[in-house]
DNA sequence: GTGAAAGCGCTAACAT
DNA sequence: ATGTTAGCGCTTTCAC
């Protein structure tokens, strides 16, 4: 890659500046001078180079996006919607896969802030718990803007797209009570991830303004691994008032009842109905077919794009943005009520 | 982002080569200057340009990654991979998604010249069909290492990691043989897609060796999508003589399989014997036990970042490397004959 | 319309 | 052990 602006300006016999005013449309430029620039471009296979081109704009058309998980479909859809938005505005994109580890989120931050990005788009690692003072520092103190996906980093207020959680688990569970269920079992999340407390409020506030008395028995902690969810549905199928229902707090979750269900035959929803939180594709696909609130993964990819992108064009505002958006309903039939 | 080595350079009483050295460990420092210098960092809290840095050093230390479809697990495993090598070895990731569009690819692969990324590992768009001369001659004069991971560029020879896939499908139909099948089906994927070929290839390698006469009733073409194979299943099951069992080219295809299944009530392996063609996680999650050959993905992604690296640190080395992984047979169960 | 020259932030000889 | 200086490849005034 040795060839320059300097060797296309000596080729085409005119000056380094020249060349750069073809190559970015800029200023006025003879039709036949550009023509002898063009053709040396094309004859020495010339590219230029981004690096200089952004060390003297000072500006890099470049974002990051630090994802926790980036062979999970969810992420996958958030960055296919990232890249698509960033395609149509010329963007680069940077990827830092951080393994659900906060220390590898930190050294993502640090090399993109070398980088020189103009901003950062960030699903924080699920888990709330230990935030380093180092860390809030850094993530405060970039000095670049940082809009969240689905995730809220604790103590911190910044630009973001999230999804409704509570409203989300509130419809399931109404749907759930609409069709008749009154015993209805919740499987949570985490309880230290954000989400997982706002599904399992959407579940309560869906009983309480329903009448329907919230018994302990029926709230069920898991953590979100399809493992721990097999165990509990387990346990589910052994009791004595048995609920006619439950509401699963994740999709990977949702397997694991699944599974529990179809080692001791019972039928969805004759048995026992099901609605879990976001989508199985693959369930959906062999007809197996299990309702879900769904999260509009690529949408809130590209809103958290283009709000990026306006933060970009308006430096001077400072307020905060945020998009909650509300996720989507979709029944398949294994919420019904059979008697 | 003001603040720069000068900067620090003038707070510390030194000058900015001083600074560098202390930033890059480079040349004798005494400890004192350094302090010195370390101290004024913190306190302007500087970060070096990685922009300059390249610009300066003529190295970018960072790579290029572009896939067909960043929203499938396959290429996330393979990212994935990718991502744990390159963090090793401080590699920045650009990436690049290309929706399967070969014009995307060519415009991501300019792209990510301008950049001066040092190496591209890239997943091509599967088709082989339309290469236009421009993507050729592009991708051919680079001047870029570049390394191919489980896709070849048609009339065109790279460094690439691939799937051994007459072997995979090889391995495949002789476990059904030795089974005791003897009336198996195919359905294949695009045929204009190598991989499929070479799928198709290896299910009559097996036939052949094991003496059973290749019967053309039973190779089915598919595309890839598991609505054509729920097609091709439902026209299966009615064959007068039936197969008694069905190699699947794709995991996609093996679902719309199972839809039409259990549609029919026809029970794996009892009613059907069955192994496809790349891992479905959530089916074997649910307990529905599908076997399969497991393309390696992540270790793809690993060995494929090696195999840049190597050249990278190589450059003189002109011989194009090529590996050929095995994929594994995960047997489940779904392969049994049951008379 | 086009060229000369300074500068973007850093590194790497070369001095001292 | 540290400072001076000349680039790296490009953009952008400011002249002409």
């Amino acid at each position: 890659m040795a060839v320059t602006i300097d060797d296309i300006a000596k080729a085409a016999g005119v000056s380094s500046a020249t060349v750069s005013r073809v190559l970015n449309n800029s200023g006025y430029v003879k039709d036949e001078t550009r023509e002898k620039v063009l053709k040396a471009i094309k004859e020495l296979n010339y590219t230029p180079s981004a690096i200089a081109r952004s060390l003297s704009k000072k500006k890099t058309n470049t974002i990051g996006v630090v994802v926790p998980e980036i062979n999970n479909p969810f992420f996958g859809e958030i960055i296919k919607g990232i890249s698509e938005v960033a395609d149509e505005h010329n963007f680069n994109l940077i990827l830092c896969n951080t393994d659900e580890d906060i220390k590898k989120e930190l050294r993502a931050l640090k090399l993109l802030k070398e980088q020189r990005i103009e901003g950062i788009l960030i699903t924080p690692t699920s888990t709330d718990s230990d935030y380093s003072s180092e860390y809030l520092w850094t993530i405060e103190n970039l000095g670049i803007p940082v809009v969240l996906i689905d995730g809220h980093v604790k103590y911190s207020n910044f630009n973001g797209v999230f999804v409704d959680h509570i409203k989300g688990a509130y419809d399931a569970v109404k749907t759930l009570i609409d069709e008749g269920h009154e015993k209805i079992a919740i499987i949570t999340g985490r309880m230290n991830s954000r989400p997982a407390r706002e599904r399992l409020a959407g579940y309560k506030k869906a009983l309480k303004l329903h009448n329907i008395p919230i018994k302990e028995e029926y709230i069920f902690y898991g953590d979100y691994t399809h493992e721990k969810a097999y165990e509990i549905t387990k346990k589910i199928l052994e009791m004595k008032d048995r609920p006619t229902a439950i509401f699963v707090s994740s999709n990977m979750m949702v397997l694991g009842c699944i599974k529990a269900f179809s080692e001791n035959n019972i039928e969805i929803p004759k048995d026992m109905a099901i609605i879990g939180f976001d989508k199985v594709e693959v369930l959906n696909i062999i007809g197996m077919n299990i309702s879900f609130i769904n999260g509009p993964t690529i949408e809130m990819g590209k809103i958290a794009m283009k709000m990026l992108i306006d933060i970009l064009n308006n430096s001077q505002a400072t307020d905060t943005k945020t998009i909650n958006l509300s996720p989507q309903l979709v029944l398949k039939g294994s919420e019904k009520y059979v008697r």
